[in-house]
DNA sequence: CGGTTCCTTGAGAGAACTCAACGTCGGTGG
DNA sequence: CCACCGACGTTGAGTTCTCTCAAGGAACCG
């Protein structure tokens, strides 16, 4: 059981926190995981150092960052959710990511000079903040830090291509709860979403009537149960196989050569 | 102008180039321009080095690589255009992404190890070979060849995330148009689509006749001319608008902490 | 208790798809 | 030289998936 199961739903993320806290803080950071993972050690102050700033974020608030604002920096999610968006001229709403504990924010900023998306918490969360300035001068010296940049970058890469795809609603729900099953380091399939219905239809292409009506069909099919945000996972075979985000092809012109 | 301009769809592509060749040829290599910006030298060999083994792709030819298989290299497309894709279990594919002269293919596999589409040539095309093995070497002694890595990789992923919005065919379609204008560096609004109307519409989910009847609504309101995949922008501040990818919004919120 | 947000369900509307047909173009071979 | 073929682009007609609009009920909060 990983210190994230428990939903992080309490006032005292709202505190805020000195910067005495930071290092005894860290111990439970879910950049620590990925910081044990790169082999780096855990005295290691340069990559902590460039997190020290927390910030809280509540819905509802100002947002973490403004669509259109210069990049001052990354943040990476320590607890809660943070949705990125943009409303596009009609007014709707265009969710591009939730970013869940252990996602960097703002990766597809980099290659411009200002942010993409706005940000905003879906429920009480909290963010360490990694300044650029910083960030890079930790890249120029630690090559296992980039390749982490880039293997984050890379995989929300993957997400957005294959979200991106001409699929159904069945499809796309069925994938999306997959998917945070995945990140929420779900147990027993038991999963409790953070975002309202709207918001999921705004990240699926979807009206929220049609996620609600969708994820019925789920329910009729046994595949999931609950009520509201509060899922079980019923079925999660059947769920991949109607997801079938992408299927390995096997290469089929390569016999052309013969030809 | 630049040596892209003129259509490379020429048998020499297809010849066996020698690495003899390499030094000359790495002059118009459009990875050049990107060592340029870096403040690499130009004699840098490291780069260059990696990026020796050229292939020539030709379209139906076997792939350059197929979904599922181990990533091995990064590619850097010479010239030509290749699009990878997915086939899912209807049989339907799913075009992630066209790669022009100047891209790197494969950004979204170093999440994970192993490539998550298939790569094929639109057109007769030529990529240069970066083995991942020295590209982690030359990313590890060079910070600004990471950086620029994460540069790419945040490109990709914001048009990925832009274009994965719930946009109509006409929004998409004209964002496609302009996207590809600038990329092809046409001049005066001047364009030739290497990719016939089917694998547009693969990439922008919308059926090859969508694509057809929406860009037929473009030349009726002459925002563009053009027969087939020859086309012009005759209006790129209309199409600019149609597309309206995303629009800037203010920070709304920012007043509620008064509250 | 009123107000708000959210979830759910129903009925009608619409955007895009599917199916079908036709003309064009370039290559191939009789 | 021309018929044939396949791939592509275009256009039309009907269908379908998803959206929009509307309404009711539940949960939460001041």
């Amino acid at each position: 059981m990983t210190p994230f199961d428990a939903a992080p739903a309490t006032a005292a993320l709202t505190a805020t926190l000195t910067s005495a806290h930071v290092k005894i803080d860290c111990l439970v950071c879910p950049v620590r995981t990925c910081i044990g993972r790169l082999g780096l050690r855990e005295e290691n102050g340069a990559w902590c150092a460039i997190l020290a700033p927390r910030r809280a974020i509540m819905p509802g608030a100002p947002p973490l960052f403004v669509a259109g604002t210069r990049v001052l920096a990354l943040y990476s999610v320590r607890a809660g959710c943070i949705k990125t968006y943009t409303i596009d001229a009609q007014g709707n709403e265009h969710i591009r990511g939730f970013h869940l504990p252990g996602d960097l924010i703002g990766l597809d900023a980099l290659g411009s000079e200002r942010f993409r998306s706005t940000a905003t918490a879906v429920e009480p969360s909290q963010v360490c903040v990694a300044p650029l300035a910083e960030l890079r001068r930790v890249v120029a010296s630690q090559p296992e830090l980039a390749e982490h940049l880039i293997e984050q970058a890379s995989r929300e890469l993957a997400l957005a291509l294959a979200l991106s795809g001409n699929f159904s609603a069945e499809q796309r729900l069925a994938a999306f709860l997959l998917n945070m099953e995945q990140r929420l380091l779900a147990r027993d399939g038991l999963l409790r979403l953070p975002m309202p219905r709207r918001d999921i239809g705004a990240y699926l292409r979807l009206a929220p009537e049609t996620v609600c009506r969708t994820l019925k069909g789920f329910a009729l099919r046994k595949w999931v149960r609950g009520e509201g945000r509060d899922l079980r996972l019923l079925a999660r075979d059947a769920l991949q196989k109607a997801a079938e985000p992408v299927v390995i092809d096997a290469p089929r012109a390569a016999f052309d050569l013969a030809a």
